[in-house]
DNA sequence: CTCAAATTCAAACAAATGTTTTAAACGAAC
DNA sequence: GTTCGTTTAAAACATTTGTTTGAATTTGAG
């Protein structure tokens, strides 16, 4: 077993019990015993437990926002800016999330209930490591979101990206309550399904009539 | 000092630590030391960490889904069901979680970082205690909001639901985002932006069209 | 006051925590 | 085959964890 064995091996059963346990609920004891790795490795090849912790994130969370922003560049180059629809933004937004989450595959969609909590996570530290990983993908998506809505009043704009990412985190964490709360109605195991209903949600609630405007009218 | 002192200093100090470190983060010590009683007094009152974390959680959230209760009798009792705004369900919903949790005064606004954040909370024995103290306030809203919604397909219903929640646990879990996002243009401590914002986008999203209308017009 | 119940206290419990150390095993280059 | 840096191994490190104990103290009723 060499060295990239190792790491991955602790990699992939830090994150399953990660998501198990949280992060501080996991030890690194339970992890070497489930990587079958000696205890030591864990600190030979990361340091730490925090930077384990920042190292599960990273391997998982480096792919999905790498595409996020390449499937904007593509977006941005084939057509004109202000022709740009606001579904394609979102599906770009949140496909990368879903899929390399495993959402539609049976697979390690285990992941995806990590991605969706760590926004939720008091850890000073994890929060500026988030900060850092998301700053790109948030500002250029940001900019793309606005120039479809350019007569969304500033403040109902901000706030309403901010639902947006809750509405996101919220699929992410919790795969199986959908199909739960419905009686077995929704799939959300289904990708197209959990993509279309984001997507059509979102839309809406950034499309709605404007608060401001509307208490303009009120007054 | 009472017991009954005690026992709120207790539950005063936890409050405060779980929602800076977390439920796992916070040690009973860091708790007494805080509260400035004995270490034993915790077990002596509520017999183990995790009842501790119930009753600090039980204290919050019963009010919250009282008040929901209630209000929506109240609109429910005023009015003929049909003629229900979907506004209204809605502020009968968010409002007692957002007044409640301290959002608009100054005070105690930190334990809606806790509220927020419990839905993705990995312990089963959390999630149990959850799903029961919720299953009422649950049961009833949804039941309003198909009554208003009465076009909209049930799997469409269902997720956007689930999208609801998500807004809503990110908006009292995360106040201050708002804030920083915009650059200072929102406000998450005015109690009616709060409100209104998350109402329009919510209300935006349930009204959007079906996703499975659109699918059935495409093919 | 008296007595018994309720509450607080200091101390200790065993177990688990993240981390470090020291030596052994390994793999490839010379 | 020897030697070197890299990787693993077992053991111990000092703290910290949730929990319990048993004696002191306080409380309120008879």
């Amino acid at each position: 077993m060499t060295d990239i064995d190792t790491k991955t091996a602790i990699l992939d059963a830090a994150e399953n019990l990660f998501v198990e346990q949280g992060f501080e609920g996991a030890s690194l004891r339970s992890v070497t015993t489930s990587a079958e790795v000696n205890i030591a490795a864990i600190h030979y090849h990361f340091g730490s437990k925090d930077a384990l912790i920042k190292a599960v994130l990273e391997r998982r969370l480096s792919p999905i926002n790498q595409e996020r922003l390449e499937r904007l560049d593509a977006l941005e180059t084939a057509g004109v800016p202000s022709e740009l629809s606001l579904e394609d933004i979102l599906r770009a937004l949140f496909e990368p999330a879903l899929r390399m989450c495993g959402i539609g595959q049976g697979g390690n969609n285990h992941i995806a209930r990590l991605i969706g909590r760590i926004f939720s996570e008091p850890s000073h530290s994890l929060q500026a490591f988030l900060k850092e990983r998301f700053h790109e993908v948030f500002e250029r998506y940001t900019a793309a979101l606005r120039s479809v809505l350019p007569d969304l009043p500033d403040v109902d704009f901000f706030w309403r990206v901010h639902f947006m990412m809750g509405a996101m985190c919220h699929t992410l964490c919790d795969q199986e309550r959908p199909r739960l709360l419905s009686g077995g109605i929704c799939n959300p195991h289904c990708f197209e399904e959990t993509s279309e209903q984001l997507i059509v949600f979102v839309a809406g609630g950034l499309r709605a009539q404007s608060v401001m405007a509307k208490e303009r009218a009120n007054s």
